[in-house]
DNA sequence: AGCCAGCCTG
DNA sequence: CAGGCTGGCT
């Protein structure tokens, strides 16, 4: 069943959460490295990537300096490592050379960000407008500034500059929109937006930078640091590609209550994969532990040590070999649940008040399932508590329609699992007199068949062989015993020897076999006690009854006749 | 001998 | 319903 399926394997002991928090990658990540005009390096410590962003603050005089912020890339937030007052402090006490340096630098600035700017908004705004919160990514830059290490400000923007000269056309396509850190710092959803943007132009702009970005680095070092930089950019973003389509699709099949629980919830996709992984890899399924009295017939020998017998099951279960993703839809469960209904109505079957749903439809699948095992005095079996195996065959076994046979009420939680039982218990008793209508001498094969719940031992099979001799012979001495009834009663013609659902010999054995009277027999069955009943009839007399083996004869008949099981038996029993 | 069905008994 | 017993069959 559906309901059972869906709650069978909790996703609590699987953890997603670990894969986002150290598995995926952040998408900051990504080195936004040339889109944003610049260079960028990551310096990863242990928890966070932090690159250097020089920002070009804008200052009240209208100068601009290069502030050193670290950028937090788990975080998007950026702060700087010294306070306003402190840093300028610092900028501002440079000796007269770094003065100069810093008029040439500020001119350079200018340069740089005047060239970006349309000349009517240059005019509106100025350059320093156009710098005000500038961000300059650049990792290349402060490679540059550690390696060279003698490498002035100045020179580094110039390098800049240059670079920037040459990714500008991309820039003004707007296919990298740049970012202002100062007042907004590049969030996933740009960053993504922007990969996602730059690969909907089909990889024209991104080919072109980076044909530009390797035309440029002439240097060998440089080329190579710059391969590695695209190499690690393309790797992130097809990380975050994936990651990012995986929990686009979360919500699509997740309620937002769903969705609040997703550290423990799986999309179906998840569980259903990692359900088959869970039956391919092992030939042993956990189970919720929703049994509790039952439990205790669960036989715990493994289901390698017995092939061919069918193992305990919920009614979702599924085979533990792969098999197509047919068996995993519900159409078959529908299908057979339908043929089931319209079978039963076909035959007769008494839908019992309790076994309705509201709108009167029978609700067979949960009132008419196999027998509630019943812990039984005589019961020697061993409990395996929250081991349930699942049969490969009992899907197949399900399509067949198990016997339907009326639990009690208080099992309805319960009769989702099959039991493989080591013993018979009274609801196998149960199961076999109503198996009895269909069949008077089952053989072996049948027995296996109908009682897959149970490890098949010679003391097994003798048992139910036992019950059914012994539910003959109650049969024919009712037979024989309404058969000389009859003819002391002065029956002329056989033929007028009935059994209808009201004689009295019925209801005999109606109330041998089917106490409870839960059971809607077949009407085969009536058919063969009135043959039965005739053939005891003509015997008797005859005078047959004389020869110590005369019953023989008619048991051979009878069981010839059960050489053609009726097509419902299949549905019920096997 | 082993298996099985039937009969008898409790 | 189960156990003991018997007879037939392979």
């Amino acid at each position: 069943m559906s309901f059972w399926s869906k709650g069978m394997y909790s996703s609590s002991d699987v953890c997603l959460a670990g894969c986002t928090a150290e598995r995926l990658p952040p998408s900051h990540p990504d080195p936004p490295p040339s889109n944003l005009g610049g260079f960028y390096t990551s310096h990863k410590d242990s928890k966070n990537i932090k690159g250097l962003i020089h920002r070009i603050e804008n200052t009240a005089s209208g100068l601009s300096c290069s502030i050193p912020v670290e950028y937090n890339l788990s975080t998007g937030s950026t702060r700087t490592p010294l306070s306003p007052d402190s840093y300028s402090h610092y900028d501002w006490s440079l000796n007269s050379g770094h003065q100069a340096k810093r008029a040439r630098v500020e001119n350079i600035i200018k340069g740089i960000t005047c060239t970006d700017v349309m000349p009517n908004q240059h005019e509106e705004t100025g350059c320093v407008r156009e710098e005000e919160e500038r961000v300059e990514v650049s990792a290349l830059h402060q490679k540059h500034m550690e390696t060279s290490g003698t490498e002035s400000r100045s020179e580094s923007h110039q390098h800049l500059r240059e670079v920037r000269t040459k990714f500008d056309p991309i820039c003004k396509d707007e296919k990298f929109p740049r970012w202002s850190v100062s007042s907004e710092a590049p969030t996933d959803e740009a960053l993504s937006k922007s990969c996602s943007e730059s690969e909907s132009s089909p990889g024209k702009t991104h080919q072109e930078w980076k044909k530009v970005a390797l035309g440029h680095f002439s240097s060998k070092p440089d080329r190579v640091k710059l391969m590695a930089d695209i190499l690690k950019y393309e790797l992130s973003r097809a990380v975050s590609r994936s990651v990012d389509s995986i929990f686009k699709s979360m919500p699509l099949t997740q309620t937002p209550t769903e969705m609040e629980n997703s550290e423990t919830t799986l999309p179906p996709q998840f569980s259903e994969s990692m359900e088959n992984k869970l039956r391919c890899g092992t030939a042993e399924v956990l189970l919720p532990d929703v049994q509790t009295e039952a439990l205790s017939l669960v036989v715990q020998k493994p289901e390698l040590e017995r092939p061919q017998n069918f193992i305990l099951h919920s009614t979702s279960a599924v085979p533990l070999t792969p098999k197509s993703p047919l068996f995993f839809s519900s159409e078959p469960e529908q299908a057979s649940e339908q043929n089931n209904i319209t079978h039963h109505q076909r035959h007769g079957f008494k839908c019992l008040t309790d076994g309705c749903s509201e709108g009167g439809e029978p609700r067979l699948d949960t009132y008419w399932n196999l027998v509630k095992v019943k812990s039984k005095v005589t019961s020697r079996s061993v409990r395996s508590p929250h081991t349930h195996t699942a049969p490969v065959d009992q899907v197949i076994l399900e399509n067949l329609q198990l016997p339907h046979v009326k639990l009690e009420p208080d099992c309805f939680e319960k009769n989702n699992l099959y039991m493989l039982n080591e013993c018979l218990t009274t609801n196998h008793l149960k199961k076999a007199k109503l198996m009895f209508f269909y069949t008077r001498y089952p053989s072996s094969v049948v027995l296996r068949m109908c009682f897959h719940d149970v490890q098949f031992t010679r003391c097994i099979t003798s048992q139910l062989i036992k019950w059914f001799s012994n539910f003959r012979e109650f049969y024919y001495i009712q037979m024989e015993k309404f058969a000389r009834s009859a003819l002391l009663e002065g029956a002329a013609d056989v033929r007028n020897l009935t059994v209808s659902r009201e004689s009295e010999l019925f209801r005999a054995l109606n109330m041998h076999y089917n106490k409870a009277n839960d059971f809607q027999v077949p009407d085969r069955f009536l058919e063969v006690a009135e043959i039965t009943l005739r053939e005891f009839y003509i015997a008797i007399s005859m005078g047959k009854d004389r020869d110590p083996s005369w019953k023989k004869t008619i048991y051979k008949v009878i069981c010839k006749l059960d050489s053609d099981v009726p097509p419902e038996f299949k549905y019920h029993f096997g």
